[in-house]
RNA sequence: GCCGGGAUGGUGGAAUAGGUAGACACGCAAGACUUAAAAUCUUGUGAGAGCAAUCUCGUACGGGUUCGAUUCCCGUUCCUGGUACCA
């Protein structure tokens, strides 16, 4: 008697696997490879959670399904091991993070592991890891060393800069470099000191040092990113944070902006994702042109996208903080003006964000001087212009912008329309419009009307046409511990790089993971942080490489993780290429996706890699999301307010309502039996306090829900002897039910440690087996879609497995196949699953491919069939999805390789050819026969046939059908 | 606000070059087996009307195109993801 048993098939399997090294790849010229990956997870101290795998399992089943299809597969598995959390732990235990994350780690593999993924292992990298990082840091020097040079469109070699300094200085050469580099010529580099060349030269580099305004939380002792910090205070521990210039190391990302955008075009991604990264780059092609102010020297630069507009400025709009608008303030102004600015600057970021409707501004007193018609423009101060963008500085149309109209219309400026159209709707932007009452431009369209602008503008030396880019550069350093140190020392305050044989620079050890006293970051504590020359010996850098310095590259390293003397070797990134299939959630579309393509083209500008774009095709899994469970404790308040007091309270029962009761409670609703109820649960209590007072009298009943661990509810009902075995202070408690049970609320929310409703897969695989849930997490929707977790269907999957044991054990339970051959009808049943299943592997649509086996396993069983020739391609089949048991049953039919060396079965079309077809016949678009007729027939004979249904002439009524549609092999629809 | 995605039975979902709405599964109900329970199996299950055959309604809502619309077009509501005044 063979039952499956899956905890000995799946434990054997794993164990074989491993054993075997099944999923062992490597280069192999003569086979097709496919490159499978899926986004580096950070091994956080909650393990896995079942949300985590539903990626993993897509991807395993693509990756074994291109192994039965003949691909080399190389599905690699590791981890972004340095982080935030590891170093939290760090600073409240005093724990070394490496040791948190070591035992992390381990956790996270022995989770993955049991789930069954065709994973080489042997490819694990961790970005923690000095051999890992020493290529990081490698990375990080390529950077030092090169700048970004606009005539060939790549980055080129600092080196081959200096030379056309000496040779022709800077002003003919085309590079990105910071805004106030100034021209120099030959001879003046010449005579630069080593520090004035220096200090050029990082206007240049790729990655440099420079003063950001940074989101500065000094109880952190660290700088955020703008979505650690909510409401101006840090997320994590909620401590005060404030905007701050710092020196910090950026990344010269916008150097790329132009080819990030392009690079696009050639990668299959959803469109949403695309179109996130291009709002996040954000490319404006417009022209940037200066505007003098009146009786003074002083002048204001703007960009604009709309300089066809320009004969419709009526104002020019400064940010709050710029120094500018400061210095334009006249005496009469000057007190309203200056209280503007002390305002607007106060006012929190997010505040200024979110209050859009709000408009506020002030005027400075001064004018400017429009270039086009000598008119003076009043200057204004506005809180809608941002200081970080284009100039801080915007020439306001009233007209055909809707934020300069509600400014103008608020403060009662002039509004000039110059474009034809209607304004009764107040401003439009009339893009393309007929321009006028625009002097020499009036009469031209949108296209001409700008070319001729910027000439004027260029002939004039006060302007000219501008790229500009939403996207700034990446801020590359944090104040923390845990990361990669930068390889870098300093010399007369000047950064330079370590020598790359002194590669790794690692991690050194220190006495607590905080700040120094002094602010430094921690590295300040440990001993001996400094570089040795020749020429002496100099202080390294404190801080280190922000998380997605590690993930920026790992796809390289899977394909030679062991190289210690290259990052990986070219041949074999040569034969990998890019990543064929990438699965991960689109939370990191403007992160994590925006910084790899930026390296992979910098790596590939440099000649180390062959591709300039890493991932070729994504799909963007939806969250698995939590679903709370809830119970409802009486609240017992005092009329008129206020709880009882303290002594009261103390003893005050603890007594729970079902959902039901409290939602009659909510809704006053309750009936006379329940509130009796209630009622005596309450005075029992009471008569042990002063039975003088009539508390009942004083008392109003509320409710108030909590949070109840989802694990000890079952179809939302709870499970009283699990409740107080899990809150064991709970012991006590009352619980007042609704025929006999206790109903909890629910809600579906993110899953959460805290909200009590995290399911570990652990316990599904002790319960079901990793097949099981493999199959039950695709079953449970679309890959892409966000869905709740509920185990509610999860026993029909785990049904289905053992209806698919039963067909290779039929009757009496042991192994049976036949060897005779198989009907046309069985061969039919399968042929259908072997289509179904390349079809939704084609649209990543694994939950039809789960229906299907369904349907297949049930007609199959319905035949009683169990022909070796059917039941062995079935094994293949389901292989992808539950190797464990494939494996299993592959073994018992005889083979003593593994599944996944078999060939996926062929498909035959022929198999699936009928010869009649059941016509749905419609009346007037609605079903009303049917009729089985040959798919031979002509169009005219089904017609025929159709007319001459007796139910089909109970509807005509004996009239003739006005019109008929017939669909061959589709349908029959007539109209009466 | 702007840009995406979505809304189908009690539940998860299936079906779009426009062609039988609700596949498959859960749940529920009835029955079989069992001393009993679990497991398993069988049958039924969108709503309403009817003894029944059958009929009417039905894919968020309101229109439209069509012989025929869950699918296409226009408008509305709600949910959800991203983004934050980008000149």
């Amino acid at each position: 008697m063979a039952e499956y048993n899956f905890r000995e098939i799946e434990q054997k399997w794993q164990e074989f696997w491993k054993d075997k090294g099944t999923f062992k790849a490597e280069v192999d010229p003569n086979r097709p490879k496919f490159y499978s990956l899926d986004m580096f997870p950070y091994p956080s101290g909650a393990g896995l959670h079942v949300g985590h795998p539903l990626g993993y399992i897509a991807s395993d089943i693509v990756s074994r399904f291109k192994m039965l299809k003949g691909f080399n597969v190389l599905h690699p598995m590791g981890y972004d091991s340095f982080g935030l959390p590891a170093e939290q732990y760090a600073i409240q235990t005093g724990q070394h993070p490496a040791i948190t994350t070591e035992q992390n780690i381990t956790r996270y593999t022995e989770q993955l592991k049991n789930i069954g993924f065709a994973f080489d292992w042997d490819r694990e990298v961790r970005t923690s890891d000095p051999a890992y990082y020493k290529w990081t840091q490698w990375i990080f020097m390529q950077l030092f060393n090169s700048y970004y040079d606009q005539e060939a469109d790549k980055a080129l070699s600092i080196g081959s800069l200096i030379s056309r300094f000496e040779k022709e200085g800077n002003a003919s050469i085309k590079a990105v470099c910071d805004d106030d580099t100034p021209t120099f010529t030959a001879s003046e580099w010449d005579g630069f000191s080593e520090k004035e060349k220096q200090e050029m030269l990082l206007k240049y580099r790729l990655t440099f040092l420079a003063e950001t305004t940074v989101n500065w939380c000094a109880a952190l002792g660290t700088v955020l990113s703008n979505d650690e910090v909510k409401d101006g205070f840090s997320e994590r521990g909620g401590h005060p944070v404030e905007r701050k210039k710092m020196m910090q190391w950026s990344m010269r990302i916008t150097a790329y902006a132009d080819r990030l955008l392009q690079g696009l075009e050639k990668v299959d991604w959803s469109e949403p994702i695309k179109e996130m990264q291009r709002n996040w780059i954000g490319k404006s092609i417009g022209a940037e042109m200066v505007f003098q102010v009146k009786n003074s020297d002083k002048s204001i630069k703007v960009f604009t996208t709309r300089i066809d507009t320009i004969y419709g400025v009526t104002c020019l709009a400064l940010a709050p903080e710029s120094d500018l608008a400061a210095e334009l303030i006249t005496e009469e102004e000057r007190a309203t003006a200056e209280a503007y600015i002390k305002v607007a600057k106060n006012r929190s970021e997010r505040e200024r964000m979110s209050d859009v409707k709000t408009i506020s501004g002030a005027f400075t007193g001064s004018y400017a001087i429009n270039p086009f018609n000598d008119e003076e423009i009043p200057i204004w101060i506005a809180d809608y212009v941002l200081a970080g963008y284009g100039t801080g500085a915007v020439m306001a149309v009233p007209a055909h912008d809707e934020r300069d109209y509600n400014f103008a219309k608020h403060f009662g400026l002039e509004i000039r329309q110059v474009i034809e159209g209607s304004m009764e709707n107040g401003s439009f932007p009339g893009k393309g419009g007929l321009i006028i009452n625009s002097g020499f431009i009036s009469n031209l369209y949108m296209k001409e009307a700008m070319e001729k602008a910027i000439e004027f503008l260029e002939e004039k030396g006060i302007g000219k046409g501008k790229i500009q880019f939403r996207m700034r550069d990446a801020i590359f350093t944090r104040q923390r511990y845990w990361g990669e140190p930068l390889p870098v020392y300093f010399k007369d305050e000047l950064p330079y790089l370590i020598d790359e044989k002194d590669l790794p620079l690692v991690l050194p050890e220190v006495d607590k993971y905080l700040p120094t006293e002094d602010g430094e970051p921690p590295l300040g504590r440990a001993k001996d942080w400094t570089y040795k020359t020749a020429d002496g010996e100099y202080p390294l850098e404190l801080s280190t490489m922000p998380g997605w310095a590690g993930s920026s590259w790992y796809f390289f390293r899977y394909m030679d993780p062991k190289n210690d003397s290259v990052f990986a070797d070219k041949a074999k990134t040569d034969y990998w290429g890019a990543v064929d299939l990438y699965i991960g959630g689109s939370e990191h579309a403007t992160g994590h996706l925006l910084y790899s393509r930026f390296w992979t083209k910098f790596l590939y500008d440099l000649g180390v890699v062959s591709i300039d774009e890493p991932f070729q095709k994504m799909i963007n899994q939806g969250m698995i999301q939590g679903r709370s469970n809830f119970v409802y404790r009486l609240k017992p308040l005092l009329k008129g307010g206020g709880e009882g007091n303290p002594e009261e309270k103390a003893i005050l029962p603890m007594i729970f309502v079902s959902k039901g009761i409290h939602e009659k409670i909510q809704g006053k609703s309750l009936n006379e039996a329940e509130k009796t109820e209630i009622e005596l649960k309450f005075k029992s209590i009471f008569e042990k306090l002063n039975p003088q007072i009539d508390y009942w009298g004083l008392l109003k009943i509320d409710t108030s829900a909590m949070h109840v661990d989802v694990n000890i509810v079952h179809n939302d009902q709870l499970n009283l002897d699990k409740f107080k075995a899990w809150r064991p202070d709970l012991a006590d408690a009352e619980f007042i039910l609704e025929d006999g049970k206790y109903s909890c609320g629910a809600e579906v929310e993110k899953m959460s440690k805290s909200k009590y409703n995290v399911v570990n897969p652990d316990d599904i695989i002790e319960r079901y087996g990793a097949d099981t849930l493999r199959l039950y997490e695709m079953f449970l929707g679309p890959l892409e879609q966000f869905k709740p977790w509920n185990t509610n269907g999860i026993d029909g999957v785990f049904k289905f497995l053992k209806k698919l044991w039963n067909l290779y054990h039929p009757g009496s339970g042991d192994f049976a196949v036949s060897d005779a051959p198989a009907s046309k009808e069985e061969l039919k049943v399968l042929h259908k699953a072997i289509k179904k299943l390349e079809e939704d592997m084609a649209n990543f649509s694994f939950n039809t491919s789960v229906s299907s086996f369904m349907i297949c396993v049930n007609e199959l069983t319905a035949l009683k069939c169990n022909k070796r020739e059917v039941l062995e391609p079935l094994a293949i089949l389901v292989s992808p999805y539950a190797p464990h048991i494939a494996e299993e049953l592959w073994a018992l039919l005889g083979h003593s390789t593994s599944i996944t060396t078999a060939s996926f079965p062929e498909f035959n079309e022929e198999y699936l050819v009928e010869s009649n077809f059941e016509y749905p016949v419609m009346i007037n678009g609605k079903m009303r026969a049917k009729l089985n007729l040959s798919l031979s027939l002509a169009v005219s004979e089904i017609e025929q046939a159709a007319l001459a249904d007796a139910n089909v002439q109970k509807w005509l009524e004996g009239k003739a059908p006005k019109k008929v549609i017939i669909v061959p092999g589709k349908i029959v629809n007539l109209v009466v």
